[in-house]
RNA sequence: GGAGGGGUUCCAGAGCGGUCAAAUGGGGCGGGCUGUAAACCCGUUGACUUCGGUCUUCGAAAGUUCGAAUCUUUCCCCCUCCA
């Protein structure tokens, strides 16, 4: 039998727990099969930590079946209190139809959209969710969740032993989301849910909203937690988080992300966030030993999937003139400042935290006295350095922050 | 409803009238080592500064005092125990 989706899944670590495995198995080798996971709408991006699960949905169109994609503009009203110590702050609506238009765009980026059958249909929650009426829906679904059973899923537990608040409308959200694939799966015969290992209370009860009314089989999948080596969630570090959104996180710091992984995150990274077969995989790190070739490559083909074959090469040659060659390359942060005041002069605390460099002058102090500002890898010490016309080569001139941060300062 | 305990800088957590921009640890940032890794080591960690200082911070507001994160009052919010 040839492979089929859930197969590679497993292959890939995408599969953590599945409803009924085997069910699931027989129905995607036989027919294609259309599959949703919902993203929640809280940013005008979503960041890596997502991207598992939109690797999944590429994978799903890899062997012909259709992705789904909900964007959860009526659940992001109400707060998916999994994994929360805290209710979130509510978002205005306005907001979150801007940050779905705005999340739309990596979808179709990743996606395959020209395949007629496999390209992923956006949905919006909001769309049925906010014509509910609050009596019929007591009726027609709330009769079939039980308070005991629903008092017993992790997401209501931890908040309750940790003696946090769980608001009524948080409670909710389990309801909310198991409508949402009862009603994707009489809509748009979604028989899969899809989601990261936290979802697995929440995509059960769909699944068991679905048998309930309409007496017929649903599936469920999770994805496990990805962590980093060091421990940390994958996503969102201290620094900020690793945004998908071009606009937010060019597309060389992406592949600087990748390019700085934790040695022993290499080979799984590969797997999870290239498409690069795993027998494959295999064989590349017997062939090639030296873990930075394979960096580059995690780095180039993670790269590749966002923001495209080019942006990478670029990347990854910006990267190499940046850290080996001349130390020149054209394609970094271009900050541009006007003939007339670098002939005026100004100062380089001045410059570095109005172009929000550094956050402030006293941070911008610090960093020059700890040995961490450069103009053309020469060292500043003196942080009344005043920036002047000979500091610069052919109006250009590079000013180092640390030893990853660099940026072309351009007279215009 | 009754009785106690508490809200401190990014987080945890000391301080309990001046020596407090506030110990210590974590995290972050910079440097060193190296491989743009990990581990380790060093420095740094409110803002502005003419480097003398100045200004804003210890749940909120008001007050006592020459002087408050520290004392008083009111308010808001959390927690523990009992019913």
């Amino acid at each position: 039998m040839k492979t089929n989706f859930l197969q590679e899944m497993q292959k890939r670590g995408y599969l953590n727990q599945c409803t009924n495995l085997d069910g699931l198995s027989e129905i995607c080798n036989k027919n294609p099969i259309s599959g949703y996971i919902g993203f929640d709408c809280t940013a005008s991006s979503l960041h890596v930590g997502s991207l598992l699960q939109i690797m999944i949905l590429k994978l799903m169109q890899k062997y012909g079946h259709r992705p789904i994609v909900l964007l959860g503009g009526g659940t992001t009203l109400i707060g998916d209190p999994s994994g929360k110590d805290t209710t979130r702050k509510m978002l205005l609506n306005d907001e979150i139809k801007k940050n779905i238009d705005s999340i739309k765009k990596v979808f179709n980026k990743i996606l395959d959209t020209t395949n007629k059958n496999t390209s992923p249909i956006f949905v919006n929650n909001a769309e049925w969710l906010t014509k509910l009426k609050y009596i019929d829906f007591l009726r027609d679904i709330g009769s079939h969740f039980t308070i005991n059973k629903m008092l017993t899923f992790d997401s209501v537990k931890l908040r309750l032993d940790r003696e946090q608040s769980l608001s009524y409308m948080e409670f909710n959200y389990m309801i909310l989301q198991a409508y949402d694939f009862y009603e994707l799966f009489k809509n748009n015969k979604c028989i899969l849910q899809i989601g990261g290992s936290d979802q697995w209370g929440n995509i059960v009860n769909g699944v068991d909203l679905i048998r309930r009314k309409l007496k017929k089989e649903a599936f469920g999948v999770t994805s496990p937690l990805i962590t980093l080596a060091s421990g940390a969630k994958m996503g969102k570090t201290e620094k900020g988080a690793i945004w998908l959104n071009e606009e937010e996180f060019s597309p060389y710091d992406y592949w600087q992300f990748w390019r700085n992984t934790d040695d022993r995150d290499v080979k799984r990274f590969i797997n999870f966030f290239t498409e690069i077969d795993v027998d494959e995989t295999e064989n590349i790190f017997k062939k090639e030993k030296n873990i930075n070739n394979l960096k580059i490559l995690l780095a180039n083909e993670a790269t590749k999937i966002l923001h495209g074959e080019e942006s990478a090469k670029k990347a990854e040659q910006t990267a190499k003139e940046t850290f080996q060659g001349s130390g020149l390359s054209d394609n970094l942060p271009e900050i541009k400042i006007k003939s007339i005041e670098i002939k005026s002069g100004i100062s380089i605390l001045d410059f570095v935290s109005s172009n929000k460099i550094i956050s402030s002058k006293s941070e911008a102090r610090r960093i020059i006295a700890n040995k961490g500002l450069k103009i053309n890898d020469i060292l500043i010490d003196n942080e009344k350095k005043i920036l002047q016309l000979n500091d610069f080569k052919n109006n250009v001139l590079k000013l180092s922050y640390g030893k990853k941060k660099h940026y072309l300062v351009k007279i215009i």
